[in-house]
DNA sequence: AGTAGCTTGTGAACGATTTCACAAGCCTAT
DNA sequence: ATAGGCTTGTGAAATCGTTCACAAGCTACT
């Protein structure tokens, strides 16, 4: 695998993400190697994109052959950075707080959520899974003892851009943010904004659109 | 407003919904006229940006002054499709699904929540705020009558193909799907994905490759 | 009525991403 | 050992999206 110098587009990343859901199917039925015009039709892209894509950072694949289902697995792993656990953090343990501390698709992806915090002395205590909300003024001293790497949020929007600031001083570097609020952060730290009525505006204007 | 002809970019819609979240607090702060820079300030993009994304829809400003709030506000919403409400329902009642359902911020931007659909009897009948949940076999004929336009699936993985035939057999043509699976739809149908262990990978990705 | 100061709307330039197209390489069969 | 059939990896071309840069147009002021 090649140090990529070059600046990769975050719709590379995303499919290689897809790409990776798909490998670990066709590792789950028993198929040891695969095509990048199988990954492709999985994926709803090209063979030639798929190939482009793998091609920023190596060359993973045998000509006349294909792809093997777990080295290419291996390698796209090593690529997004999951050889190894990711620890998170969620503040809000509102409903779809409390819902993202339950999901088992982060864990089963190596996202371990080591915390959950909440501003409401009635949410503090409660039980989430295995976990149990904690008060938001523990945040920084359970930072400095876990070492989270990622926060999500999922608090009103007003409160957010506070708690970004939070984390960002306790020395975080990336945040999932679902509240509805423009955020800013300082350079180094990346936000992602999941904004769910933006998604069904887009599908009303798909829909007010169609011929 | 001009009809238009040209495809838009999908990066241009969800700016438009953006722009409009910001319209709305500076008609909130009394603000009653806009520039395109002042509007790209908010949202992290360039005045250039702004004022050609609003060009593919027609010329909405005074030059020299810029956009009326109020107006501008009026005509986003008119190019998205939001002058009248949006029938939706959701599909599966499980952790996300229920938050969903209960979600103010679809309610605030014309998303109503029709109905709430399960397959677990246990499930059936749960109040979720003012709606009930409803069985899964009601959903044809609750379609019939009251005509949603857009689905919600949060149905585990392997659930969410057969719900996307059935929803789409009963005449709907807008998916917005939390199930991480692969999904196809009949051209004219637009499904849209949420994925949120893409979205912490593409998180992990960038703290991998951090300088 | 003319000027100064802003801001829009938009072709054209630029940059980024996707698609094309094909040489290079691997496997199997003969 | 060679041929045939596939599939990768990748420059080059094409397409798509963003940024530039400026003429046109509005308001306020004199
Ligand atoms: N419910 C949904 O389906 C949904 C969907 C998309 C986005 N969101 C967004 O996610 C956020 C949470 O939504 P929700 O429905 O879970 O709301 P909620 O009211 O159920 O939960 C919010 C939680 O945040 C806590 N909180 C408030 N201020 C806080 C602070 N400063 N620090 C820590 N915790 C604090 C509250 O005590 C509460 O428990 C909102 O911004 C909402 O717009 C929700
Ligand atoms: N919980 C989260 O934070 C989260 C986040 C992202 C994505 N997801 C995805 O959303 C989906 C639901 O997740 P969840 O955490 O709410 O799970 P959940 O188990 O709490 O809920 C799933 C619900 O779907 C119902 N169901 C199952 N089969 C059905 C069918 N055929 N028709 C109708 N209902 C059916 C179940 O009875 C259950 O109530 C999953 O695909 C999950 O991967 C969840």
């Amino acid at each position: 695998m090649h140090s990529p110098l070059k600046h990769i587009a975050e719709s590379t990343v995303r499919r290689l993400s897809l790409y990776l859901r798909f490998l670990e199917e066709f590792e789950a039925r028993g198929q040891s190697t695969v095509s990048s015009g199988e990954l492709a039709r999985s994926g709803g892209t090209t063979s030639a994109q798929v190939r482009k894509d793998l091609s920023f950072f190596g060359s993973f694949g045998k000509r006349g052959l294909g792809y093997d289902v777990k080295d290419l697995i291996a390698s796209i792993r090593e690529i997004l950075g999951l050889e190894h656990p990711w620890p998170v953090v969620i503040i809000g343990a509102g409903k779809i707080g409390a819902a993202l501390a339950q999901y088992r698709g982060f864990t089963s992806r190596g996202f371990h959520v080591v915390g959950v915090y909440d501003s409401d002395p009635a949410k503090v205590g409660n039980a989430l899974g295995a976990l149990q909300v904690r008060a938001l003024t523990d945040l920084e001293a359970d930072i400095a003892q876990h070492h989270p790497r990622i926060a999500v949020l999922a608090v009103p929007a007003e409160a957010a851009q506070p708690i970004v600031d939070r984390v960002v001083a306790a020395g975080l570097r990336a945040i999932l943010s679902f509240a509805p609020a423009p955020l800013l952060v300082p350079a180094g730290v990346t936000l992602r904004a999941v904004n769910m009525a933006t998604e069904l505006e887009i599908l009303a204007y798909s829909l007010t659109h169609a011929e």
